[in-house]
DNA sequence: GATGAATGAGCCTTCATTCAT
DNA sequence: AATGAATGAAGGCTCATTCAT
């Protein structure tokens, strides 16, 4: 959206652009069409519009829509990955983690990358089954992710193992993937306690009696 | 793709119905094609294919495709609605209830009405407001339903008050909801035990002490 | 592009056809404009208005383009065969049979069906596996309905057998052929008294010494 | 697909060239394109993957694709003239140089430059008045070269004069370019017993009685 | 001389929807 | 009540061609 920081002749329109951050620029561009409008509702021409560019370039970049929609949702995964990771590794106390998951989830979905969150329950229903590979890839990478990090915590014994670790990962992020679902269908109303409400269920469970 | 099993005078093919009849039988064509296809995937020419008709009787009896969409959700929730109360009523001891209530949500999602439950994840997507209000309140009934028994239920002293109904309804529901999503795409591995541990969990949770 | 003598409230433009008439003359608009405009100049558009129909007409009669183009190939090849078969008919003496294959060969090319002949030239360059199968086939059908023609004359014993068959009938449709592709390419300088002269040199080569 | 035998200065991949060098790279490299796929199927980025460059520089040596194909033709006609003078040259006995003809008219549709005899059938149907003309033009030229020497053999009294030396000629160019044509449709059936056939019939009726 | 980046124009095809019968 | 015929409006994608570097 923001344009030349180098190119100086204001004249004509479109400013050219490296490839690679071209591709990046539609990527982005692509991420916010698609979470806004869903597949079908994306053409490429809104897509096109909202890169700045005209049609045939994205065709210079990508092989398809479909091809474009999958790295988009590759992207994603990074994204997501990558911040869960990060939220992971912010708070030592285990029950303090877990409920901080749930905040920068929340956090995550709402503010910092909304539409990178929607695409997935885009994607949900494009009937593709690279796509929907995709889709079950990153769920189970993401319960992954958070089952180990529970059970190291209950190895350690810093939270109680009444519940199997992948239980908990799967009620939480079970949770946390509905209430991204919510948001997208537009519901607001119950949110905000809904959090609160969950963080202090997740320390119920996991407190060592 | 056959479907009418109540439905009793259709010969063949194409014989002239009484309207409310004929209503009914698109309405049931379109819940197949629709959460099989998508919204954009399912046209009408396959809607009127699955329904036996010629496309300009959907036009009869629908203003429109998304006014048949909106329909066919209409319908769906009713159908869930009341499979819920039924379930809901199914066992006094409120624990094997809450329970059952997973165990028969595993039915109709897999089973019994697996389309109509898919027409959530489906219409989530569609990106239209009267869809998505559709969806919100369909998802507040429900989950006031499981609210209000609960909330009965602690107060008639059978479960414990730990927690608020509402996180334990919003919990039950959220699970089960995101349970029905990794359907729709495909995950199926982790299912089956997955609802043995949150009964298991369920009843953990919810036990006096 | 002659319309309704039959429908009568002229108001409205398009007159409603029954299909088979509208496939019809899609195949006779589409042969027209392929013959004229090669096979990728001929947009659909073109076709459509040069039936005075919308485009997608066109495809509910036929799968795509390239289906079109078949079948029009298909009703191309019929019309020569026939074509040649009452040619092939009209003369008792073999030799005046075998000139007049010429004459007609050319006033099929030049008037009666000028486009019909022209399809083969366009078609050879369509680069698509059926459409040349389609050329080959009619191709070779042509040639074996000459040679036994020129067989069975040979051993009625009416023509001199200096010859085989074979041979004198790839030189009398080779020349046809060679002789229609000059038409497609404009060539018009030397046509009329080259006819004259095969038609002598036909006689020449199989009159019996 | 690799060309040049003759060029000798390309040392791997896009070298600085020189204009002439270049240009004639290009047109060799359309030659093989536009005969394989046609004059709307060979679009500019084959052209140009085929001659090792970017698709601009095509731009740089002629006017536009149709003018770079109306030059490739006017390659194959000096080439083609070039063959045919040299064949015709190489018997001392007529009948054997005609004979000749066809045999290195097969040679040189199939082997030894076969795209560039492809050409014509390709050129044939691109609808465009001066590339209709180059076809003319070319094929009056072969025919005048070859009714020529024809003549020529009949006033040395070598030949039989029992047919006008055009017709012969039209004859023998005429079955050559059908057979041509075949082989663009990918008829391969009949091919080399026609030949035998053909040359023993052109024996028959050019030699003397 | 050469290229990477960009685009206007257009093509084939599909779809929801209407109308005359 | 039902249908066969028809279409306006797009949509994804490609291609010849041009510019700025």
């Amino acid at each position: 959206m923001a344009c030349s920081a180098h190119a100086s002749n204001s004249e004509k329109k479109v400013p050219r652009m490296k490839s690679e951050e071209r591709r990046e620029q539609i990527l982005e561009a692509a991420l916010h069409v698609f979470a806004r409008e869903n597949y079908h509702g994306a053409t490429t021409a809104k897509i096109a519009e909202a890169a700045g560019i005209t049609e045939p370039v994205i065709y210079q970049h990508f092989k398809s829509k479909r091809d474009l929609f999958l790295e988009v949702l590759k992207r994603s995964r990074k994204d997501m990955i990558e911040w869960n990771t990060k939220v992971l590794a912010k708070h030592d106390d285990p029950i303090e983690r877990y409920q901080g998951f749930t905040d920068m989830f929340k956090y995550y979905t709402t503010q910092f990358n909304r539409d990178s969150a929607m695409m997935w329950a885009v994607a949900a229903t494009v009937n593709d089954s690279d796509i929907k590979a995709e889709i079950r890839d990153t769920d189970d990478a993401v319960l992954e992710q958070l089952t180990n990090n529970i059970r190291n915590s209950m190895e350690e014994g810093k939270i109680s193992s009444r519940h199997a670790p992948q239980v908990l990962a799967r009620i939480i992020h079970g949770i946390n993937s509905h209430l991204s679902w919510l948001i997208l269908v537009g519901e607001s109303r119950t949110q905000d306690w809904v959090y609160e409400d969950l963080k202090r269920f997740i320390a119920d469970v996991m407190r060592k009696d």
